[in-house]
DNA sequence: AACAGTAATGCAAATGTTTTCATAAAATGA
DNA sequence: TCATTTTATGAAAACATTTGCATTACTGTT
């Protein structure tokens, strides 16, 4: 029994006889033999890997959209090398090398807004790469997502349409995060243009923690003057923001109307229901999972730009002004 | 300039002229040189990958897990290789198979109720494994992690002691899933030792999604006979009991006294605080990660088992029969 | 100036696979 | 039965790295 005919029999069965076959698959059974990917890999065929890089996996909603891609990926053979760089660019450039160290077949990405060293690394080694979450026609990567600046104008435009003129935002730091700072963008343009300026003592500023997006809110719920209707920049915000007003005693949404974006797990079971628009987190993850996989197949590097519907989901947490 | 002097320079730089390592990184630099992994895993050196298998990712609870054990093992220049077998034992073996063909240095598992093949496969292979989330003093498998039975226990216990005996459960399917079977144990000889019994129309199932809790929970508050207290396997399902209480227009914890078990993401600001057995997902993770280092590094097999504290947290869930 | 000793580098083998090409064996047709 | 085609297998090169051993280039000492 030669090398080369197990070689053939793992990857090309129908050009080894039926019955060496059978003894191959006896022998490896017996020895315990498992093929060595690092081996075929090196010979320059693909390495079946993927390289996922997140911001964090310890939220739900990446944990969603990683999970939907994984899942689509998997059917392939595919297995995901996954690392999470703590929202810090510089350290998402190193991961990324770490992935091409390991000649990952592709790469997929949170964002569109990264170190110009991890564009030109992409660039350069010509591994075929998607960007998830967000949506932006110029976009210098394949992207998968939502229009942010709409998520946020759609959260803003609904209170603005409940009579809402008193309105306090919530938003995690836009600093190194094109979500968070498109979304501000798009809120603030459309209460400017209804002609709402949000007092500088009203814009607070929240990690993505709902311990600590809980206490922000109890803050402003503190303040003399009082807001309507608060803009949170995600769900997660906003549960830790409906958490404040029960414990401020305030009545939902009699005594203050709550709107997110984002519709994470849990959304729609709090009491009340948040109202928020809605992104699909695992339609995003999958459709990415599958573009990636075109891409990979296709050879071609013509840049696909995916947007998601997004639309806002009227639940109970929001109510005229 | 030749190729041995460029690997030494790699991994051994004390071994090389700092001119010459000077003038290597500057050609590097130049050329976009990022060396192959999967060569040298090839050569019988350790590929600087963890293969972490997990049931699902996209729930808070394994995130904090795998990122703090991701984290604890990143510093090492470790990467992660993940996948998830969505609480089926027979992909779990698969995925471990997977993994062992890239030639992970180490493994790492949640639970310790496996299917034999993963046992033998582990066992043959002899690559380093933790387990995560479950301490038994007689696994197989080294383990970090809570015990599940205490945690059942002590939530039980709690329940007793504010006078509560019209008690009614809600956990997961026990089916592959030696976390909630441990904890459904526990809780069950607790309350039998105590001489309660829970009737079968209020031991209630529920999957790990906080929707279909609040429903099952929604369903034993229809029931013309109603329990004081509510016993729930983990902090998801809790979080869904609180919704469809207040849903239901209960008082809490006057009405219902709710406990869970995890101290999840959100459970300690969610209104009612919720009273709950902590499990530190963080300090597994992280010693999991520590204690596989070490394996790694000593090559000893000894089997180590770590027992994380446990200990209920009364919050405002809870309250007095 | 010769020598030993050390530091830095290169050579070549080895690693586990895939693939091309060559060869052997078997099947087919006249 | 022989020539021809088809099918199955093996030999060997190639992939990118590591490492033991050999070699060369420096130091410092006598």
């Amino acid at each position: 029994m030669s090398i080369s005919t197990v070689s053939r029999s793992f990857n090309h069965p129908d050009l080894v006889n039926p019955a060496t076959r059978k003894k191959i698959d006896r022998a490896v059974r017996k020895l315990g033999y498992i093929r060595n990917r690092a081996a075929q890999a090196m010979h320059g065929k693909r390495s079946a890997t993927i390289g996922v890089v997140v911001p964090t996996i310890d939220h739900a909603i990446f944990g969603e959209v990683v999970q939907a891609f994984s899942d689509a990926v998997d059917d392939e053979g595919f297995t995901i090398l996954m690392a999470s760089h703590g929202f810090d660019l510089k350290r998402e450039y190193s991961v990324l090398r770490k992935f091409l160290e390991h000649r990952v077949d592709g790469i997929a990405l949170i964002g569109l807004h990264h170190a110009d060293e991890t564009f030109q690394l992409i660039e350069e080694q010509k591994v075929p790469t998607i960007s998830m979450w967000n949506f932006d026609p110029d976009s210098a990567l394949p992207c998968v997502g939502a229009d942010n600046r709409l998520a946020g104008k759609l959260a803003a435009q609904h209170l603005i349409d409940l009579g809402h003129r008193r309105i306090a935002t919530l938003f995690p730091d836009t600093h190194q995060n094109d979500r968070a700072r498109d979304r501000w963008q798009g809120a603030d343009d459309t209460l400017r243009a209804a002609g709402i300026d949000v007092p500088e003592i009203w814009r607070s500023r929240a990690p993505y923690l709902i311990s600590e997006a809980k206490r922000a809110c109890l803050e402003i719920l503190a303040l003399p003057d009082q807001p309507t209707a608060l803009l949170c920049g995600n769900d997660v915000i906003a549960q830790g923001a409906i958490f404040a007003a029960q414990r401020h005693g305030l009545r939902l949404p009699r005594d203050l109307s709550i709107v997110g974006i984002g519709d994470f797990k849990g959304s729609s079971e709090i009491e009340p229901a948040l109202t928020t628009v809605r992104i699909p987190a695992r339609t995003i993850g999958t459709m990415a999972g599958q573009e990636l996989l075109r891409l990979l197949r296709s050879e071609t590097d013509e840049v696909t730009r995916q947007r998601c519907d997004l639309r806002l989901l009227q639940r109970h947490s929001t109510a005229r002004a």
